[in-house]
DNA sequence: ATTGTTTATGCACGTTCTTACCGATTCATG
DNA sequence: CATGAATCGGTAAGAACGTGCATAAACAAT
């Protein structure tokens, strides 16, 4: 492997190794980089100081918030259902959708009506059975190696897949949204998937947490146009909406609840 | 099995198979975890303490609140849960796996010992799901238009994504199992995808619960080989069972369980 | 060019953690 | 109550750890 990098080089790579496999060995990572145990114990200490990753006896381990998905979906439910309602409306009888990977996205389909029909495609195998409780939603899968962390498949296959695809709509799951830097996203795979499927779509949805706006992460998945339409929580800060709306896009805003 | 996991790997992996079938036991867990039972008593005894499971003489329990699925598989979820525990003895570390639609192969699936690492190939939804909750398993979705009677992909794009795999095992959800009629199904489309999973795996093992004996459907999936492991119940009828060992194929009795 | 400062790294040391084994004790069951 | 299995506490070996220190490189200012 690379003999010498930056140590910030070398914390990038062991980053990298946690998203993809969960785990890391301090003795591994010091054989793989050539360098002596303490380096890497330090080099995981500052990490997970930084919040970056779990430290544990041997080695360290990927943050339970970043990796097991059943978690994620947990935390703020209430908040997007209320994202989710709001968001449902951009929906038609007889459209084909195409729903990426997210927690944010699973409250959508979940939260659609039960009437409506349309042909749904989505990476996703937890959207995918949601999906399927409804009678009226035709459900295709796009195949794939799934990416444990995005919960989704993602890569070449899942890309081929998408060659397949014409939708009406793209809903998009957001990592970061600011109205310079875009709509980007923190993995790396995922994003190029993420941009493949906006691309092909004739319009995009992105439903986004409050906690995600104005977030910038080191890939770009699209910057925004009028071909969007964003849907942003009822607190999410005046001053921001405004921005984001200069960029062409259709901002929609949840209704606010009282409880 | 799962040869070298950190403590707190392990413990995690505990948590996840407490979850799941809602006890554990010491002598298992130290056996598929290749540690000693005093380690495995260690964990238990932290994880007590911890409030996150209960300590009882022989193994450990999950807390009531830990447990949200076992309602809603319901009782035949006991004898799907005895066939699948005889079922996952057939795999083993480092195996690639294609694993058909049917709830009974879902519950195998979940059945899995927490540390087995697989590479899982499956083209129902709701089986990747599950398997993504195992931290070692490579998951790989098949895609496709999902049928939804039977809840995972099969036609012509799932056929095509079934090319990709040579599996060493292709565990297929049973229909129909008859010594002279073979592996027959009722839905054509299914069956047709089926015969090609089958065909492209070195072994084929069908677990099938006492209701399938003997039945006999219109659309032929395999005949019965020295290729095949059926797993039966354990109250499956001798003759039946002396009569299916006849094809060449390998008879596996799940164990009888009191309570 | 020189000097001082910061940063990254490796090494040595004592400390802590994990684990398996042993003996004494407790528990479930006939 | 007798018996064997399961458990608990202690112990020891080995691995992993953190700290302090020295070295070397990179950098800034003089």
């Amino acid at each position: 492997m690379a003999s010498d990098l930056l140590s910030r080089e070398r914390q990038d790579a062991i980053r990298a190794q946690l998203r993809q496999s969960g785990r890391v060995l301090a003795g591994d990572l010091a054989r793989a980089f050539k360098v002596s145990e303490d380096t890497i114990r330090r080099d995981l200490r500052e990490m997970a100081a930084a919040g970056l990753c779990e430290r544990v006896y041997g080695g360290a381990l990927a943050l339970p918030a970043e990796q097991p998905f059943s978690v994620r979906t947990g935390i703020s439910r209430g908040r997007k259902q209320v994202l989710a309602a709001a968001a449902v409306s951009c929906l038609k009888d007889g459209m084909t959708v195409f729903v990426d990977a997210g927690s944010t996205n699973l409250a959508i389909v979940q939260a659609l009506p039960p009437g409506l029909s349309l042909t749904l495609a989505t990476n996703m195998p937890a959207i995918a059975v949601a999906a399927l409780e409804h009678a009226r939603i035709e459900v295709i899968a796009i195949g794939g190696r799934i990416d444990r962390h995005v919960g989704a498949a993602i890569g070449a296959q899942a890309e081929r897949d998408l060659d397949m695809l014409r939708p009406d709509l793209c809903i998009l799951g957001a990592c970061g949204l600011d109205a310079r830097a875009g709509l980007t996203g923190l993995v790396y795979d995922d994003v190029a998937f993420k941009k493949i499927a906006a691309a092909r779509a004739a319009a995009v949805l992105v439903a986004c947490t409050s906690d995600k706006l104005e977030a910038v992460h080191p890939f770009v998945i699209a910057s925004l146009s009028d071909r969007m339409t964003l849907t942003l929580e009822a607190d999410a800060p005046d001053a921001i909406a405004t921005g984001l709306k200069e960029t062409g896009a259709t901002i929609l805003r949840a209704e606010p609840v009282a409880g």
